[in-house]
DNA sequence: GGGGGTTACTTTTGCTGCGGAAGAATCTTG
DNA sequence: CAAGATTCTTCCGCAGCAAAAGTAACCCCC
């Protein structure tokens, strides 16, 4: 199949508002983009004749019988080409296989065994082969990994792996035949809701993860803030409470001591003497079990104050709140809300909130974005 | 004299290079702004000849004899023109005159009497006929008040003149025949300093001041985050120790009630009897007497966490300490230094501080580069 | 002191890519 | 079927850029 590239900035520009915002008419892409109808007319021919765009007369605004010539909305045929993400944690590999518009299309997971990397690399492959024969016109492969990860390609280094300077995208490349793209898995979760999710159009934009770490990603002007951090678990050292809970993951009173899934398990084992599951835990806290409803308590109030310390500083347009650990906000949305009013200025603006339950195939549909946003598009954000 | 007006984009982007930083020769120029050389001729061009800029063969790299034909650095005339800028607090007004690079070239005060709208802006209107009186060829009058104020020109309420709604810039371009421009105090500060100080050519820059309140301003893009709570007065809310003292200033244990000077001076004089002047307390603190040095202590760990918060969340290049209150930091740097160690990731980059004493002339300075910003370059930021 | 080398700037040329205007296409309304 | 509305296309002119070639102003060194 044609490949699309290269694209001229301004073609690119509008390559990624069809994309991301849905089908669009040329004049409602020339008011956004500020340009002339004219020039819509010229950069959208070559996208058109490429593939990469269609019209697609069925969409856009469906039966509203406006007078006038009517619209001719262009949009991607997200069907055309296929991405597979993976999101590799410590004893499973995710994979997703998602549309152009990072629609997930279909799921596959498998138990990893082992670290190596030549291992980890053949499993990837297999997985490929196995999604790749369902789902053909694969255009390329987009891989998370919790870690410090340089040039979309080394894993330099991951402690949970035991991996250091591991050249994942080469392996997995020589593999499959296809491009593939590594990265930073809270990095690829970030871009994909700044493309795709909730922070699409947005200029600031954060995103925060509760999980088995923590997760934090600043999006400003569009584009991701990268940091020295991110690869290193991120708030070990956001001290909330000095006389908060001490766990071995944190340091006393942090927002991983006091809000990841492992160390309120933690906190719960300690005081009850019995292991109980996250899930557990946040329905006994529901049903006022006191040691539950104290962590869970002193969670939702840890998450309150966090959350308007980052909008006290950051003045972000929305915060999303995702991971596997937001199940905490419907127990203790109200001490969350709480600490956000007397951490906040009353006439702050309200903190524009979106809670996002996701699991693994999230993490491995960020990958896959960012397989789209290197492949198709050319690497380049916002 | 005439005048510049107007710039195309480019033209635009040249001149306010070459006004923030300095005599820069075509192909510094070139360089720096992703342009031709061709480009910088016919850019140039017109700028010289408006008079804007200048050949200014005796700048630049001094005596660095290299090979070659020598580059001929282009500059502003900076005494071309002058700027006024005021700072109105309670009962002062503080005045200066700039020059086009803002470098202060006069200062005048005046103690404020009343707050009767017309009676500030006969004030300013008799400062600003005394210093035109001295420094001719007055462009324009910059403003900055505590409070909101609206379009450059009106102040929407401001609690400590007990203003609603004063259309301020009118009523002193009546009386003068100058354009005025009239902006929150701490947002003037800021735009100084993004343009002229500390943050220029920053991508993310965050002011904090420390003095009758806080105040914070942030900087992405090159441009300042505007946002609700600014003129209001920060810090109130942000609650840093919740066992910290309380005061008539802000909620218990907030930045506010630990940082301020008002609540410095309330905590020792409502621990000691006596009432004493920051200085005071500050020299108390340093030769140990005890509360005293609790009490500078105690907003020094303040300020370390601060610092460290906003670090974490807002991942700044650089963070501006300024204010009448960072003498802190010479007296107790070390608590701030103890306490942004343990509130950040050990691997995160360090900290980019600035500390900057300042007066309340520069405040004033900060009014006058809003009007350079807004009469000379068009009112953008960036 | 006069080449040769080096760097800064200017001029020329050609082209890209945009806006604007006019026109074609396609619908609704009367 | 005409008039009006709206979208899209075509065409033209031009701003503004890069590239290349030319000029100027210095250096060093023989």
């Amino acid at each position: 199949m044609t490949d699309w590239l290269p694209l001229s900035p301004a073609e690119r520009s509008v390559a990624i508002e069809v994309l991301v915002h849905g089908p669009l008419s040329r004049t409602e892409l020339a008011r956004r983009l500020n340009l002339s109808q004219g020039s819509l007319t010229r950069l959208t021919k070559p996208l058109i004749e490429s593939g990469l765009l269609v019209e697609a007369p069925w969409a856009g605004a469906p039966a509203e019988a406006r007078q006038g010539r009517p619209s001719q909305p262009l949009g991607v045929v997200a069907e055309s080409r296929s991405f597979l993400g993976f999101k590799i944690t410590d004893e499973m590999v995710y994979g997703v296989v998602t549309s152009l518009r990072s629609d997930i299309v279909a799921r596959l997971d498998r138990p990893l065994t082992g670290h190596d990397p030549e291992y980890v690399a053949d499993l990837l492959a297999a997985m490929t082969a196995e999604l790749a024969g369902r789902h053909p016109a694969v255009a390329g492969i987009g891989i998370g990994v919790g870690g410090f990860v340089r040039e979309y390609a080394v894993v330099g280094e991951s402690p949970y792996l035991s991996w250091r300077d591991v050249p994942l995208a080469g392996l997995v490349r020589e593999r499959t035949g296809l491009p593939v793209v590594v990265e930073n898995d809270v990095a690829a979760l970030v871009e994909a809701e700044t493309w795709f999710g909730a922070g699409r159009g947005l200029d600031r934009f954060v995103v925060l993860t509760i999980g088995a770490g923590i997760g934090y990603g600043l999006v400003l002007g569009g584009r991701r803030v990268p940091c020295a951090e991110e690869d290193r678990g991120f708030g070990r050292h956001w001290i909330i409470d000095p006389q908060g809970p001490l766990t071995p993951q944190g340091e006393r009173g942090s927002a991983v001591s006091l809000l990841t899934i492992p160390s309120i398990r933690y906190q719960v084992r300690a005081a009850t003497g019995r292991d109980a599951s996250y899930e557990e835990i946040l329905a006994a806290a529901a049903a006022r079990e006191p040691m539950a409803a104290r962590v869970i308590g002193e969670a939702g109030r840890a998450l309150g104050t966090l959350l308007a310390q980052i909008a006290n500083f950051v003045m972000p347009q929305k915060i999303l709140l995702a991971g596997e650990g937001v199940g905490l906000m419907e127990v203790a949305g109200d001490a969350v809300r709480d600490m956000i009013r007397t951490h906040r200025h009353p006439l702050a603006a309200p903190i524009n909130l979106e809670t996002k339950v996701s699991d693994f195939h999230d993490w491995a549909r960020g990958a896959a974005v960012l397989a789209i946003q290197v492949l198709v598009l050319g690497r380049t954000g916002g």
